[in-house]
DNA sequence: TCTGGGGTCCTAGGACCC
DNA sequence: TCTGGGGTCCTAGGACCC
């Protein structure tokens, strides 16, 4: 529980963060407009670099739309590889302020300073908060914003507040004032339904809402968003920071370039996504009992079909069956943007589960599923790609390579069998541009670029 | 403008049990 | 005959977050 009196709970939130990894790694973006996201035709923008926003781009745009609102821009489709790495670097350093961290992404955490401090004021809190802003600069290179507060609700408003590369400290006394003008949109969990429903009612403000009738809330919210959401307001909010939280699924989905119909391609791509999902299972020591397939039509309209079986189970094949057979459930002629698939119910591997993943297949599954296999890869090549020409030459924009005369660099461009690579990296100058053919074999896919906090 | 991918949490109804 | 009360599990849908 957080003590409402003390500014106890840090918040911090890396600045534009996939955008400004890459203007760290590619010299040839910085000061310029970054685009991390889908680049394909049905993608939205993950991460605006501040170059970009300035044109009104911003998370969750199509990034059809971003094209259109600055087509100069350098759009990337994302090296998640390297934002965990610089991640856990981050996070590392949290756990040096206290070992109560809890990560809400790979760019945000909530740290409990009151764990490990007694007598914490605002000076000492400030003095915290700019070391570790210190630490993470100089061993990232990115800029962190961060703030301090008596609890995770204003702590996280405070991180925003004066974005980017900013500390805030909330003094508890000063809370009321903060909150009370600021739009109930600044809650987190009020997102355009709920902001749209409290406007209606004539709950605008923060302040508004402290004064509003709980009953009423809870008639046009539920239970549980009314009561927390009039609670905030107030300013109170006694939600612990919870290292570790446990995963309750799994899950992995495409939206395709194209929508699909074809059952027996549908069937395939969810066997696909299956095996991911098991592998991932498996690397966690995870294994679940629910099955759900996510559906989304042609016209956005989205389902879901779950299944809980007698047992849990974190096999590939199992998982694709059960989605399969709730595939067939599903009408798919009107054509599918979207298939995924998950695993909920989780719970560690179990020995049953370690026995039965050792054992050779069950001779009764044998002969339908090498049908299903064979048909599948048969129907790979000719279905529609998702993400275009990217997928189909395996080049990425923004992926790191190494040429084997020039060096290492990264993706500028492919298309019309060709490449384009800029050979630079994090602690070169701005490097030149060549182009290849998208099959030539002295290029190859490389890991990121190692960024040393030592470099001049 | 035309909407990703990975998640969390809540609600509500029905089955089932004691 | 005609109708309890509570608890848990399951399924489906939806809001929201980064």
């Amino acid at each position: 529980m957080t003590d409402p009196t003390v500014p106890g709970v840090l918040h911090l939130d890396l600045d534009a963060f996939f955008a400004a990894v890459e203007q760290r790694d590619k010299p040839s973006l910085r000061g310029r407009p970054v685009v991390v996201g889908g680049t394909g035709g049905r993608g939205v923008v993950s991460t605006a670099s501040y170059e970009a926003r300035a044109f009104g781009i911003g998370s969750a745009m199509p990034t059809a739309r971003a094209r259109r609102l600055c087509p100069n821009a350098a759009y990337l489709a994302g090296r998640f590889e390297a934002y965990r790495t610089v991640s856990r670097q981050v996070m590392d350093l949290a756990h040096e302020l206290s070992p109560l961290v809890e990560p809400l992404s790979l760019d945000e955490a909530f740290v409990d300073l009151a764990a490990v401090h007694d007598g914490l004021d605002v000076p000492r809190v400030t003095g915290i908060a700019e070391g570790f802003r210190a630490a993470v600069r100089a061993r990232t290179g990115l800029t962190v914003s961060v703030g301090v507060a008596a609890s995770k609700l204003v702590a996280k408003i405070a991180s925003d507040l004066r974005k980017p590369d900013a500390l805030v400290v909330v003094p508890p006394a000063g809370q009321e004032a903060l909150l009370a003008p600021m739009s109930v949109r600044a809650i987190p969990g009020v997102g355009s339904v709920t902001g749209d429903r409290l406007a209606r009612a004539g709950l605008r403000t923060i302040g508004a809402l402290a004064a509003a009738d709980e009953a009423e809330l809870v008639r046009m919210l539920g239970k549980a968003h009314g009561s927390a959401l009039i609670a905030f307001a107030r300013g109170i909010d006694p939600r612990p920071v919870v290292a570790e939280r446990e995963a309750k699924s799994v899950s992995a989905e495409e939206t395709f370039a194209v929508d699909l119909t074809d059952r027996r391609d549908l069937r395939e791509r969810l066997r696909r996504m299956a095996e991911r999902v098991a592998v991932r299972l498996a690397g966690s020591g995870l294994s679940g009992r629910t099955v759900t397939i996510k559906v989304r039509r042609y016209d956005f309209s989205t389902l879901n079909r779950s299944r809980t079986l007698p047992h849990a189970t974190s096999s590939a094949k199992e998982i694709a069956q059960q989605a399969g057979e709730l595939l067939d459930g599903v009408d798919v002629a009107d054509g599918v943007r979207l298939l995924g698939v998950g695993v909920s119910g989780l719970s560690e591997f179990s020995q049953i589960d370690l026995l039965a993943e050792l054992e050779p297949p069950a001779p009764q599954e044998g002969p339908e599923d090498a049908e299903d296999a064979e048909g599948g890869a048969d129907d790979g090549g000719a279905s529609p790609q998702p993400y275009g020409p990217h997928a189909s030459t395996g080049w990425r924009p923004g992926q790191d390579v190494t040429h084997a005369e020039f060096g290492p660099g990264w993706i500028q461009g492919s298309g019309v069998g060709r490449v384009t690579v800029r050979f630079e990296g994090p602690h070169t100058p701005v490097g030149r541009v060549r182009t290849f053919r998208d099959d030539d074999p002295d290029l190859s896919p490389a890991d990121p670029p190692v960024f040393d906090p030592e470099a001049p």
